[in-house]
DNA sequence: TCGGGATGTGTACGATGTCCACTTGTGGCC
DNA sequence: GGCCACAAGTGGACATCGTACACATCCCGA
């Protein structure tokens, strides 16, 4: 893997030491540098949603752009998340800007700000969207949804992202 | 890996392909062993849930059981899933009797039939509740949930499971 | 009793991540 | 202009890994 990425260079196996101390912190360079990538493609595809201030179309932009992301880039997307190195430590991304999870953060408290959301519904509500489109990415990509067809892929996208909006928007109260 | 597994059972490297073609083909049936393992926990907390026809308790009890596993098992829930040959084909399991997709089924099929959960729903419902708990499983595994200390992992399970069964109870109609 | 299948061993090969010692090009300073 | 430090790259070596091939051993049924 790493010989594999130096070969891919046209360099000496050893070259990448100069630049990473280990494959792992190699790994996690990409990691992070994937990060804003899929920043760039959540953005891209929130403002493609319209309306800024449909908190709803907002949240489901953050998903969907999630797993086109790995779809589209599923090397980039399995390294950035099997780097065993912490990425996504807080807001921040690598340029400045928000990262993926400073994003959907932003989305969830405006939600509750707004009253999209009831406020007992907002801790762990990052977590919840989080994972289920991380989920649903490693379920197409290397899971036992691998072999779904390309065209059966869009509307399970859709199944996933709007159920959870609406779990995280409209349930809560009466437990 | 596949050496070190011979060698903590005391054999040669080359002993154990007298029964695996493969490394993939042992890590194929560690994967397979694991599901029916997943079933049991899941039908061990659905029991402790209780009722057996609240069907959310009876879901939020897959969900939590799925986690669980994956949380005191770490080796064996990765190996299962990170395995690149297809686990889950049907409902069956290795033994015979359901396995932890088969039980998830039955839950949303009879949700629907009670009417606990709208007919538009149930398309996807059963990639969306494993993907959600998949995805947090491995966010608290091996992402940047890790660090997460202990105390704070059930909470986290809870609002999960209770976002996605709102979602897919309470949400719907209204698009 | 004997033959054959199941199980295991030994040796070997290519590939990988990593370490070490060595070369080379380039920029700044006297 | 000459020198030196330093960044970048090279080559060789090592342990480890998955795997292939040829060979040994055990046990059971005819």
């Amino acid at each position: 893997m790493l010989r594999e990425a130096t070969r891919r260079v046209g360099v000496s196996p050893n070259a990448a030491y100069r630049h990473f101390s280990d494959r792992e912190d190699l790994l996690a360079a990409v990691s992070l540098h994937c990060l804003t990538l899929v920043a760039t493609e959540i953005m891209r595809e929130q403002a493609a949603a319209g309306a800024a201030d449909d908190l709803g179309a907002q949240l489901d932009a953050i998903g969907r752009a999630y797993v086109h992301f790995a779809l589209r880039e599923p090397g980039l997307f399995r390294t950035a998340f099997a780097a065993h190195t912490d990425p996504e430590p807080g807001r921040g991304g690598e340029d400045g800007g928000l990262g993926p999870y400073g994003l959907l953060l932003d989305v969830l408290d405006r939600a509750v700000e707004h009253g999209a959301m009831r406020a007992e519904r907002r801790p762990g509500a990052e977590v919840t969207a989080w994972a289920s489109v991380h989920g649903l990415a490693l379920l197409l990509l290397d899971g036992p949804l691998r072999s779904v067809p390309e065209a059966a892929r869009e509307p399970l996208i859709d199944a996933v992202v709007r159920t959870v909006r609406d779990g995280l928007f409209r349930g809560g109260a009466a437990d």
